[in-house]
RNA sequence: GCCCCCGUAGCCCAACUGGCAGAGGCAGCCGGCUUAAACCCGGCACAGUGCGGGUUCGAGUCCCGCCGGGGGUACCA
């Protein structure tokens, strides 16, 4: 089992100088490093053992129930064909580096890493070269898999997997089924006490068939034919088909969901304009989960912006619902966060899709305003114009016209609820369809929109809430006295805000005109879309064109092979083109003869794709036990590792204890999952209510770029500094100027992980990325900079080996005391550093303690292994090999981290300082545990005190004892 | 427009509940080692914390108002 210590006594190449052999220099490193990944693979080192099952760790053993879990991931990478630069490693890098130290700390560790492989890069690629997409997947997963072994990740290697493996596919159509054959009972009581969970549809049907429950029109169960119980069933699915508007992006031949729709209404990839169209897919309940995955943001160790976003995105909003009687036509609702400013609604205004806008009067009534009517001589003339109009805007349009009000008066009358009134009803674009009820009560007063329309359309304005005193401005939408705002039965005059709107709305409520309501920005989630590379929806469609889930083992579906991958995609700008999914393209597929429980029928396949965020929505939990596929998850193994309560940090949510990744998947990904997980958790899959316990979110690594006089990029490792240049840089003698972006090919500054093995190994690159700064900023690249991780390493090797002999040089000799006393300083200081995830103090202390041995003239073996120990996280290659020079035959993987003795932690005597009004005029040597009054007295004494008061009294004496003594002269 | 984060030495960054502005690294300078250079070793210097107010015995830290950089979001009623 003892490797041999060295093989490494040829000279490296690197210009090692021939007398000292075993310098650590990069050559020595890379040979050092492969050793210890053969060896951590031959071994199973990383291995992870489960509680139960096949997975034991590397001596075949399982772990006992008792010791705690800590489970780990990185967002999972997509692999694409381009390889690793230095900024991708960070995140892998601190989630190793965690793992590693909680490993040392006596937590049963689950880290290993999957990929994200279906997808748009890879289909685009299969396009252009004609490979098979899995062709190039799994090369370029390969790729990746070399790039990150030689990091030296702590990898649990059977753990991996892809989203495109056939065994994975058919546990992601599973849970899609799971959706499926779903309904949300909004009054059913869950184990946590809340209100609202999933109940499998069958007990939906059930309760319809014994008539416990109403259907939706009221007939009676029985009058329903088959197909119609089969409809009212799938309007309640958690997973549906409907015709609702969509996002349409031309250019990518595919249909997108909201989150994937930049704020200026183009497609997040590619940047190609999006259309709204109404178009029948797939949707997901989400929004029947807005009010959970909103609260339990409360219960998750989140960065705090990221939950803002997320609540942001989901959009509560507390308000009410009015009834507004329309003269001559239907009534209409209307939403609104204000009833208390009721009073002041002077019109009204609805989207242009509003259907009472389907019927508008013939002729302009009395009173009508000449701006109001846009010059048409009828309503119907007027709405139909505006209508077209605003239907052929694109998002990008309606972007730009942001904050210019358009609309056009509909003909209509509405009567104001509260007085009477009668007030006309516009349609206007900025009323959104989807939002609230599509229309508006309009309120200038206290609106802005309101307020601009009323000058564009010179309508009344009643102010309802007092503004402060000199209010000159429009709108005023702060908090005041409400006033105007009475009737016959209720005053609000008066009241501030909050019991004004509790008023009003308790007097709708009663009177029948209105109720509190609650809505939401979050939408649907749109869940198909048109494209080769992406799961396979498992059900079919019968005569009736209702989908009809297949079995359980009829799963997995897999992707058929078809001619062409690629999409049909269109111009970009071509708003009337519709989606054309190439599995349609497969008749043979497409059509297909199954025994569904009727005898053999044929039946039509969906062929559609689910979008790529489904495979990444439940791959945590694949990594319990990736290889087990009779259930989803076993669920023993799912309390062990994920459960709430699983270990001492996590709280009541259970879920992931640290989730490390990027800012951009906050609304994307991180809500897509959490709806599915609390799926599975109202279904009993699962006992955790979150996935994810600890989201971290690091930074990026970027690197300046530079641009020669055309505003062409320039080779960013060519250039110099150069002070004779106006802009500071030059290449190739040329003035440059520089910039700061991302790393990539295109601004020709890439620098890649392979360049830095080959220049300071694996090690020295772990160490430099932690050592940069704070793990959640970002920062820019500097390779000439990394000279000084490796030094670090060096001299913590000269420390132990002799860089001629290969001897060691490490005495068993009991250190000198302040030696001690550093050492345990030093130990409690990165016992707090590591914990926090602050590795660059950390390091920095290490350092630290390093150079500090450096100056001894022999290192006591207790202080260099209590080093190595500690440095073991960051920089394992070397730590292992150190620790093995050292004597030791096992790994350190598993060897407890060192534990300060606080018996050296107490100082004897400590610096006082000594001010005067705050500025330092003395210090003091005095006992740590000297008192407060002693103190004073000799602060009072010092020579720097009496020059600083120059006679004047003394007013007060502010007292920290130890350390600080401030003076207040009179 | 609104919300969030960040501004400390030439550069990357430290500074616990307010308590000596500096831990660490890069670059720079001086010296040692060397025939010389690199590596290595020892040492030195460099800012008063983006700007303006305020609170306090005392402010990088707390409060108010700005400026600069980054991110999110936007007719959401």
């Amino acid at each position: 089992m003892h490797n041999e210590p060295t093989t490494a006594t040829s000279t490296p190449v690197g210009g090692t100088p021939p007398e000292a052999p075993l310098r650590y220099t990069a050559a020595l490193a890379a040979d050092i490093e492969k050793r210890w990944q053969d060896r951590w693979a031959e071994l199973g080192t990383f291995h992870t053992p489960n509680p139960d099952g096949p997975l034991t760790d590397g001596a075949g053993h399982h772990v006992a129930e008792q010791t705690p879990a800590f489970f780990i991931m990185d967002m999972f990478p997509y692999p694409s064909g381009d390889g690793l630069h230095v900024g991708h490693p960070l995140g892998y890098i601190a989630t190793d580096v965690v793992g590693r130290y909680r490993r040392m700390c006596g937590d049963n560790v689950l880290h290993a890493l999957g990929y994200d492989a279906f997808g748009l890069p890879a289909e685009q690629y299969a396009v252009q070269t004609g490979q098979h997409p899995r062709v190039t997947t799994e090369a370029n997963i390969a790729t990746m898999r070399r790039q990150l072994r030689r990091l030296g990740l702590a990898h649990d290697e059977r753990r991996s997997f892809a989203t495109t493996d056939s065994d994975y596919v058919r546990w992601t159509q599973w849970i899609f089924l799971q959706v499926f054959s779903s309904w949300y009972d909004a009054d059913a009581v869950r184990p946590d006490g809340g209100r609202g969970r999933a109940r499998p549809i069958a007990e939906l049907e059930a309760e319809y068939a014994a008539g416990e429950r109403a259907t939706p029109d009221g007939r009676s169960w029985a009058d329903l034919d088959v197909v119609e119980r089969r409809r009212v069933l799938d309007a309640s699915r958690l997973a549906y088909v409907s015709e609702t508007p969509v996002n349409w992006c031309p250019g990518l031949g595919t249909v997108l969901a909201n989150e994937e729709v930049t704020v200026d209404g183009r497609s997040e990839r590619g940047n190609y304009p999006v259309f709204k169209r109404n178009l029948r897919q797939w949707n997901m309940r989400i929004t029947a989960y807005a009010d959970r995955l909103a609260d339990d943001l409360d219960l998750i160790d989140w960065p705090e912006k990221v939950r803002s976003m997320q609540r942001n995105w989901i959009g509560r909003s507390e308000g009410a619902q009015v009834t507004f009687e329309v003269i001559g036509g239907t009534e209409v609702e209307v939403f609104t966060t204000r009833p208390d400013t009721l009073f002041g609604a002077t019109f009204m205004v609805v989207a242009p899709e509003h259907p009472l806008l389907d019927e508008v009067p013939a002729e302009w009534p009395d009173g009508t305003h000449k701006t109001w009517t846009g010059g048409h001589r009828t309503p119907v003339a007027a709405v139909a114009e505006y209508r077209t109009a605003s239907a052929a805007k694109t998002a990008v349009e309606r972007q730009a016209d942001a904050g210019r009000k358009t609309g056009v008066f509909t003909g209509h009358l509405a009567i104001n609820p509260v007085n009477g009134e009668p007030i006309p009803v516009f349609t206007a674009d900025y009323v959104l369809m989807g939002y609230g009820t599509g229309a508006i009560m309009a309120v200038p007063a206290q609106d802005e929109r309101d307020w601009q329309f009323a000058e564009a359309f010179e309508l009344p304005v009643v102010r309802t809430v007092a503004p402060p005193e000199g209010w000159e401005g429009g709108a005023y939408t702060g908090d005041g006295p409400a006033i105007n705002s009475s009737n016959e039965e209720i005053s609000l005059d008066g009241m501030e805000v909050a019991d004004a709107k509790a008023t009003i709305t308790a007097w709708l409520a009663d009177k029948g005109l209105g109720t509190g309501t609650v809505t939401y920005r979050l939408r649907d989630w749109l869940f198909s879309r048109q494209r080769y590379w992406g799961e396979p929806f498992p059900i079919v469609y019968d005569e009736h064109d209702l989908p009809i889930a297949l079995p359980e083992s009829m799963l997995p579906v897999d992707l058929p092979e078809v001619p062409d991958y690629s999409p049909r995609t269109f111009e970009p700008d071509d708003v009337h083109s519709t989606p054309e999914p190439p599995l349609g393209r497969n008749e043979e597929w497409v059509h297909v003869t199954l025994d569904l429980g009727d005898g053999p029928r044929t039946y039509r396949r969906d062929t559609n794709t689910m979008p790529n965020w489904a495979g990444s929505c439940w791959y945590y939990l694949n990594y319990l036990d990736p290889g087990r596929r009779d259930v989803l998850v076993d669920p023993a193994l799912e309390r062990y590792w994920m459960g709430p309560q699983h270990n001492a940090a996590t709280g009541s949510s259970g879920g992931v204890d640290l989730y490390v990744g990027g800012v951009e998947h906050a609304v994307l990904h991180l809500l897509y999952a959490r709806f599915w997980h609390k799926v599975l958790f109202d279904l009993g899959h699962v006992s955790s209510v979150e996935p994810f316990r600890t989201l971290f979110n690091q930074g990026y690594i970027q690197a300046y770029a530079y641009k020669d006089a055309r505003g062409q990029y320039v080779p960013a490792s060519e250039v110099v500094e150069d002070e004779a240049a106006s802009t500071g840089f030059t290449w190739e003698g040329q003035e440059v100027h520089r910039e700061y972006g991302k790393i990539g090919k295109s601004l020709k500054n890439s620098v890649t992980p392979d360049e830095m093995y080959e220049a300071y190994g694996a090690d020295t690159f772990r160490v430099y990325e932690m050592s940069m700064g704070p793990l959640d900023l970002s920062r820019p690249w500097e390779t000439r900079a990394v000279v000084g991780s490796q030094r670090f390493l060096q001299r913590l090797w000269r420390n132990v080996v002799d860089e001629h002999t290969g001897e060691l040089t490490v005495v068993d000799e009991e250190p000198a005391p302040e030696t001690l006393r550093l050492l345990h300083r030093t130990i409690d200081d990165v016992r707090t550093e590591m914990g926090a995830m602050r590795f660059n103090t950390a390091i920095a202390k290490l350092i630290v303690l390093n150079n500090h041995m450096t100056g001894l003239a022999r290192v006591p073996r207790v202080v260099a292994e209590a080093v190595v120990l500690m440095v073991a996280p960051i920089a394992p290659h070397i730590s292992e090999e150190l620790w093995s020079r050292l004597g030791h035959p096992d790994s350190l993987i598993r060897e407890p981290y060192p534990v300060a003795d606080p018996a050296f932690l107490v100082e004897d005597t400590v610096t006082c300082v000594v001010q005067v009004q705050g500025k330092v005029r003395d210090r003091l040597e005095v006992p740590a545990s000297i008192g407060e009054d002693e103190l004073r007295e000799l602060a009072l004494a010092t020579a720097g005190v009496r020059r600083a008061l120059d006679g004047r009294e003394v007013r007060t004496v502010v007292v920290r004892a130890p350390r600080l003594v401030n003076v207040v002269p009179a």
